[in-house]
DNA sequence: TAAAAGAACTTTGAATTTCAAAGTTAAAAC
DNA sequence: GTTTTAACTTTGAAATTCAAAGTTCTTTTA
């Protein structure tokens, strides 16, 4: 039998990456500074917690240039899209139904 | 302006404590071996995580004895819950509009 | 064309958090 | 009076998180 928190994700554990995905969920493409903003974190920390979705693969990273500027836009892979939608699922199961 | 993730409690940030709180707010007290079950704790971890949640005043503790064996159970104080649904509404919320 | 600036990191090191394991306490059973 | 059970508390190491500073690459400005 599996464990009642077994699909909650560790990766997911943590606000921002929660935050991260959240956006990533409703918005097909989001860029760096967006996320920044959302979040309110700096820089240095919104690009580690980054990198350990893309490690995890739940999300890809696109470089590009918009007009002359360096512009990053991060997508949630279907893996991700996939696994975060079963951490939710999960988070509610757990709320409805802990008995 | 708040922020987008301004309601999500970084208290609840642990699955952990966020599985103690989902328990507890569907079940009017629950006590100490159901919760390490549900979540599959070591003991002393889970009594540092309900340790925490009591000293944020999200969760009450009473002792009794039922017969002749001590038992501790735990209850979701108003605030705990408060909090708790605003930290829900705040997720959902993330969810929905984060454009 | 050299210096400054902006975007998006990477690195660093310290602070914080988490964890299991071992130790503790108090009552009950033997 | 020794052992057992419940529910912790303590400990110390490991993992995580963070801001700040440094880096890279490109563009803009001088």
């Amino acid at each position: 039998m599996t464990s009642i928190i077994s699909d909650i994700n560790k990766t997911f554990d943590h606000r921002i990456r929660l935050g991260i995905m959240s956006v990533l969920m409703v918005n097909d493409s989001v860029d760096f500074n967006r996320l920044k903003e959302l979040l309110e974190v700096t820089d240095g920390n919104l690009a580690s917690h980054i990198k350990a979705l893309e490690t995890s693969e739940y999300i890809t990273i696109r470089k590009q240039f918009i007009g002359k500027k360096p512009n990053t836009t991060y997508e949630a892979t279907l893996l991700g899209k996939q696994t975060f939608a079963r951490h939710l699922a999960a988070l509610e199961q757990l709320i409805k139904t802990s008995k």
